[in-house]
RNA sequence: GCGGCAGUAGUCCAGCCAGGUCUAAGAUCCUGCCCUGCCACGGCAGAGACGCGGGUUCAAAUCCCGCCUGCCGCACCA
């Protein structure tokens, strides 16, 4: 299989993030699979360290809780959650309008048959033979298709307990719910978070990483009274502008958070709260601000559960507007459902207020694998004679490379103490004496190494190096004692490159 | 899923139409040695490929079929 044609940039940056091991097709001695990929040794640390900022955000900034369960789960989770009856079913959709249908509902209604688990052809056939029209517009229906994007498996031997894997993190935390509430010390509104894997067997996979059959989610629960749907430190963004398109909409218009709860274009202070989050989020990972925008989504593209979504996107050069986040109003929802499939009461007791509810909830949820690719694409800069991920400092997944100027009068020994000192220090470091000194500037630009340490002769001398800013591709020079701290101050953003040391002079 | 096009070293490609001379060329990248006093310098050496499976044929990178993967369009993306 190949990956190929450079013309674009789009390209070149798949190119680039292959060979150099952020990403592969996953499984290409055999042939690969459509909708996997694997993250290489740089893209596990750049993922890595995109969910530690979404976990710094989200549940570290918020106090939330955060949870890890199975991905497997038993098919009465999804019949409770409306999964099942949403995600598994032959579809077919009139050619004319558009619309979709379920095949056994449709065949159901105009012939009284009971097709349930029939076969597609066998469908396609019956729909033939009644004349079966699209009930909107009369226009003919297309071929049967399976609507099918859990992934089916058994627990255990012989095969009676049908599991499926989990098409969202959510509902492993809404099924601990009751232990959640005590952790929470039964107190409104709380958050518990989850990030892991999820998995959709999407009918066709296309657009690389924008749509995968299995990927990184990481998702907030936010669990409140429906009739107190505020955030405690809403003022604190409330004056950031988010770019909205409310559905229906013809234009797109800038609108401050709070102006945007007062008018009831969102549905509450939450949503709200957690869009500006989010915007501030995707900021923080380098995404221009005017690269993001909120977008509602209509009656027909929200999801079963949902009352009110906002879709965050990101605009890419490749795919244009893609959805990196959905913020959703899932109501009472998902905890009504389980409360009645499983037979449990899952309502809560407000003490202060002498109230029984069933919580409500808001849900903001991210695709981390589309976030990465937002994040490649913005951070690959290409002007001419250099190409480099501008990657923000503390995403990038290696922090400093150290050479020596050239490869003899002792300055490659030098080097390497210099490579086992920062490596010491918990640096993730890399040593590189191979080609030109100018070669080795571009590598490790090319995977966005933010800085790299030159050892000279004058280092032999006073036990100075030389740091060099990717972005500018400036020199300072800095003490070998200093080095460890100076560079750790660079790379949280707590220091300005000419204050790490006296310029370099020709 | 349907239709069209395509798949040769890590990457970009030559060869395919007109099967043999392909023991598969070139560029780049990578590794080692040499050179090199700071931004992809140069020299030498080395490593590395016909997507998978079947068929036709004396002979297949080349022709045929199936699959996989990729690109484009349609559909799908709850």
């Amino acid at each position: 299989m190949r990956v190929n044609l450079l013309s674009s940039n789009h390209e070149e940056l798949m190119e680039l993030a292959i060979r150099r091991g952020f990403i592969w097709p996953s499984f290409e001695m055999y042939g690969g699979v459509r909708g996997f990929y694997d993250f290489g040794p740089l893209g596990t640390p750049l993922k890595n360290k995109i969910i530690q900022k979404w976990r710094e955000f989200f549940v570290l900034g918020e106090g939330s809780l955060e949870i890890d369960s199975p991905t497997i789960m038993p098919e009465e989770v999804f019949k409770a959650s409306g999964h099942l009856e949403h995600f598994v079913d032959l579809m077919t959709e009139c050619e004319k309008c558009g619309q979709a249908f379920k095949v056994t509902e449709l065949v159901k209604e105009k012939t009284g048959m009971d097709v349930e688990g029939s076969p597609k052809l066998e469908l396609e056939k019956i729909i033939r033979q009644h004349e079966i029209a699209c009930p909107e517009c009369g226009g003919k229906l297309g071929s049967v298709f399976e609507f099918n994007t859990m992934f089916r498996t058994v627990i255990g031997p012989g095969g009676k307990r049908v599991g499926y894997l989990r098409p969202e993190t959510a509902q492993g935390i809404f099924v601990d719910f009751k232990r959640l509430w005590r952790q929470a010390r039964e107190m409104l509104p709380f958050g518990v978070a989850q990030i892991g894997r999820g998995y959709r067997n999407e009918i066709s996979p296309r657009q690389g990483m924008i749509r995968l059959r299995e990927f990184t989610m990481a998702e907030l629960e936010v669990f409140f009274d429906p009739e107190g749907p505020s955030h405690p430190r809403f003022s604190v963004l409330g004056e950031d502008t988010l770019k909205l398109w409310r559905a229906g909409r013809e234009k797109i218009v800038d609108m401050e958070v709070r102006e945007a709860v007062e008018k009831g274009v969102v549905c509450n202070e939450l949503m709200g709260y957690y869009m500006g989050l989010t915007k501030r989020f995707l900021i923080e990972l380098g995404i221009p601000e005017e690269n993001i925008r909120f977008r509602e989504q209509t009656e027909r593209q929200r999801a079963h559960y949902s009352k009110e979504t906002w879709d965050a996107e990101v605009r890419t050069e490749r795919f244009g507007w893609i959805e990196v986040a959905g913020i959703a109003y899932r109501t009472d929802y998902d905890l009504s459902r389980h409360s009645k499939f499983s037979k449990e009461d899952l309502t809560v007791f407000l003490q202060s207020e002498n109230r029984r509810i069933t919580c409500h909830v808001l849900e903001p949820s991210f695709g981390i694998d589309r976030i990465f690719y937002c994040v490649l694409e913005h951070s690959y800069k290409h002007d001419g004679k250099r190409k480099y991920l501008s990657l923000k400092r503390e995403l990038a997944p290696i922090d400093v490379c150290v050479f020596p100027l050239m490869n003899r009068d002792g300055l490659p020994e030098k080097a390497i103490t210099v490579h086992e000192l920062l490596r010491k220090r918990k640096f993730s470091v890399v040593y590189d004496a191979s080609g030109s000194i100018g070669r080795r500037y571009a590598r490790a630009d090319e995977i966005g190494i933010p800085y790299c340490i030159t050892i000279d002769h004058q280092t032999l001398e006073d036990h100075s190096v030389t740091i060099r800013d990717r972005d500018t591709t400036k020199q300072v020079r800095s003490s070998i004692e200093d080095l460890p701290s100076t560079l750790r101050s660079l790379l949280n953003g707590e220091l300005e490159f000419e204050s790490a040391g006296t310029p370099l002079t020709k």
